[in-house]
Formats: C-alpha cells, structure tokens, sequence
DNA sequence: GATATTTCAATCATCATACAAAAGCAATTG
DNA sequence: CAATTGCTTTTGTATGATGATTGAAATATC
C-alpha cells in the first residue's frame, strides 16, 4: 500500500500484479458495476506503472468480462453476472469473495447435474492409466490424516481426475469451479472428523465402481458424494454469514 | 492476404481483427502446439501492425489458454485440451473447425447433464417475466417458418432465457456453448422440417411445463429436445466428415 | 426559445522508440 | 573438460506523439 492506500507494485514482472490489483479492487467495489475506471493515465498514478502495463491488464480483465472499454470514452466496470466465472483466474481474483456472490450454491448445483454423469461417463471410458490416477488421489487423501492442506489438494486431484477420465472437454473444463467449492467447503467442515472417514470411504467405492465399469454405482457414489458437499457448504456458509442468526 | 500469404489487417480498430488473426493462424495449425510463436517484432511485420497490439492481442490469447508467454523466451501455443473452450471469444475463433475438435459430442453430454437440471429449477424459480421471455422465444421459432437464421437465432434466445430462468450462474455462463451446438446442428438439418415442427412443438410443452411449475415435465421435455439434437447432430457430423463412409 | 449543426476537448487506439532485465548461448579461462 | 563470464536476443516496461472518435458544449438557424 501506497500513502494514498492503493495497492502498489514494484518493477520487475509487474503485470500479473497489477492485473490482480486492479481486480481485487473491483471485487472490492473500490470500483462498482456500471462506474466508469479511472482513466488510463489516473490508473498509471494510482497503481504507478506506465499505461503499456495499464491497457495490457485492462485488455485482460476485458476479455474476462470484468470491464467493458468503450472506444474514446472511458472503461466501464460489468455487472457480476457479465463475469467469466468459470474462468480459473477469475475465480482466483474473487477469492473469498465467492461468499458474496451466491456463487457456492450455484456450483453445487451445477456438480449435481455434472458429477454424476462425469462419472457415468468414466466407468465407461476410462484407461487403466487414469483408474491408477483417480486411486492415487484417493491413497494421498486417505493417507492425510489431519493434515487439511494436503486433503484438499487430494480431493480437488481425484475430482480433476475423475473428470479427466470422463474423456469429455467440457466437462474437464469445470474441474476450475469444483476446485474452488472444495476449497472453501472444506476448509469450513475440518472439525468434523468423522465425516471426512466417511468421504473418504466413497471415494473409494467410486474407485471401485470404476474398475468394476459399473456406472450405476459411479454415479450412486457421486451423488452420496455431493450430499456430503451440501453438508459442509451449509456448515461454510453459516460460518462466513455470522450476522444471520435470529 | 497479402503477397506472402498472411492475414493482414488494416489499421483503425485493428486490435480485435488482430487477436482473431492470430487466433485463427493457430486454429489453422500454421502454429501448431508446443511451437514457438514468432518474435513480437516478427509478428509485428507479419500482421502489419505495432508491438503494442501485437502484444495487448497476445495478452488476450494467453488469458483464454491459448498461448503461454515465457519470460524472455518466446511464446509457446498451448495444447488444445489447454484451451478455455467455454469462452464464448474462443468458440468463435475456432469456428467451424469445431469440427475438427471432437467437441459437438461432448457438448451433446454437457446438455444432457445440464439442461434437463436447468429447467427443473427454471420450472421452480422462473418469474413470470422469464417464462415470457421463453414464451417470446417460442412464438419467434413457431413464426420463423423457412428462415432458418431466424430460427436459429429464437431457438439460441429460448434456451438461453431458460438457463436465465434457472438462476443458476454456471448454467447461464454454459449457454455460450449451447448457442454453439445449436448453431452447427441446425444448418446441418434444415431440411427436415417436419422434425423442426416436433421441435417447436416440444418446446411449446415446455414453455407450459414452467407455467405448471411442473418441474418433471420440464425435465421430460428437456430432454426430448436433446434427443432430437441428437439426430440433428448426427447428421451434421456425416455432413462434414463424408470421407468416413465406409 | 427550441432545435439542429458545428466545434472542441477529452480519451482511447495505435505507433515508434528507448532502455532494462533476464534467459540462452558461446566464448573464454582455469 | 567444466565453470564462469560476457554477449545476443527477446521480452517487459516506460514515454511521448499522433490519429480517431465520442460526447458535450458552443454556435448558428429557424
């Protein structure tokens, strides 16, 4: 932070920090939709870089549709709802935020339609190669005791990999979204160490049920698995909403 | 094209014309992936513009995983699999090389999973100005009679007003890859127009179906519709692959 | 006084140039 | 032969200038 209490960045490989800068402040309202931004030359002085630095990371947050430039007369912050939100980076940039965008409930519905035809699909077409993938996933978390960082990373890896093994583009292309509810979810259910034996035992039913090609299952285990994600997102929201008790 | 072949652009708004250019020349395998781009100056004289759109463009197709710039390297293109093929910006540089992608396929089992979820909850939480909006888009398809643009176009707003309609953030963000799948599978099929009426018809039923807040029913015709897009994807598939008659 | 036209300032879009920093390669040297 | 050093290339950043376009103010016209 400068003197003026905008956050600055030095010199060298400047651009992905301003570029997060400037987001950050957009997903602070520091800029609300439908304001214009500064100009080119105010925003030079406010994050002190030279407006090559500037319109580069403009053209990026454009293409993601946090701004929209209008031709000569100023760049315009887009509402929410315009946003790439599938988009990893962009995720990245919201952060914690997700919590005020009603974002978490919209994924978990969305893997409620996704996941279980994702691991449909993977019974059917998964290699041998990408079966061994999903069972290492499912070794590190089971492997991972207390240690919630490393569980995380196990479970967004089995997830990725599951999807992976769908052999389906789209699909693997949300992996970016259900990284994101598994990070926030978990991180909120870590007390609860019972549920997380449980989770990891489906899990490997869902191994099973891979080997095995049995789609059925796939898909069963899928499902279990997702009413323990509405558990704990339940458990995160209320954590991070403590003004909602009556 | 000039004398050596090369996209070239003229210079008032270039930028997009650029980023797209460029685009494309990847599309076309005229830089294939893992290949080093040229240097910024090289693309500077090939495209005929300055190093500040050639890298504001490069900057647009790193952001959507296109291209990765390394540091004082080079740029590398980056592996289709490693495109965000969800972006609507990307679905139109490829075009209709989607044919090439594999990708019509996977979209066909991202709607199955999709859809059929997204109008159960439209069916729920639509207002009364959304499933009149749907309804917009019905009249429009029912009346577009022969015109098939027309068609196309009010069949792209129906399904695009029903994923408005679910309040789902990540089913509306999906419809840039609907919009797609509909766009290829219809021209191919235009000629059955009797299939076209059945459409219209289910559509219609579904339009009913979120007045009833019939949530199954809603489901029931989703997924009639996917079936029909189905065939009309069939067809357009042998349309543009006619070398796999065996 | 109201409306249409013109002018003008503000701002983005592009260009050209310069310099710094760093990665890769080659030459040099122990 | 290996390790260091220095050079070249290429990207990263900065700066100033010019063109083009938009929106609004100023002016002219009715």
């Amino acid at each position: 932070m400068d003197e003026a209490g905008n956050t600055v960045v030095r010199r060298p490989r400047v651009q992905k920090n301003v570029t997060r800068a400037i987001a950050a402040d957009i997903c602070a309202d520091i800029f609300s939709a439908g304001d214009f931004l500064p100009t080119e030359n105010d925003l030079c002085d406010r994050y002190g870089v030279s407006r090559t630095v500037i319109r580069e990371s403009l053209k990026i947050l454009e293409s993601k549709g946090l701004v929209r430039g209008r031709s000569r007369v100023g760049t315009v912050v887009c509402r929410k709802d315009e946003w790439n939100i599938l988009d990893q980076q962009v995720l990245e940039w919201i952060g914690p935020r997700i919590f005020e965008f009603d974002l978490l409930n919209c994924i978990l519905e969305a893997r409620r339609a996704i996941e279980p035809a994702a691991a449909e699909l993977a019974a059917e077409r998964a290699t041998v190669q990408e079966i061994a993938d999903v069972e290492r996933a499912w070794l590190e978390m089971r492997d991972a005791e207390g240690d919630i960082e490393r569980f995380t990373k196990a479970d967004v890896a089995f997830h990725t990999s599951l999807l992976k093994a769908s052999h389906n583009q789209v699909f693997l292309q949300l992996s970016s979204i259900i990284q994101v509810a598994l990070e926030f979810s978990l991180h909120a259910s870590n007390e609860v160490v019972d549920r997380r034996d449980e989770a990891v035992d489906i899990h490997r039913q869902l191994v099973e049920a891979l080997r095995m090609r049995d789609t059925a299952a796939a898909r069963n285990c899928s499902l279990q698995l997702l009413s323990l994600a509405a558990r704990d997102l339940a458990v995160a929201v209320k954590k991070h909403q403590p003004q909602a008790s009556s």
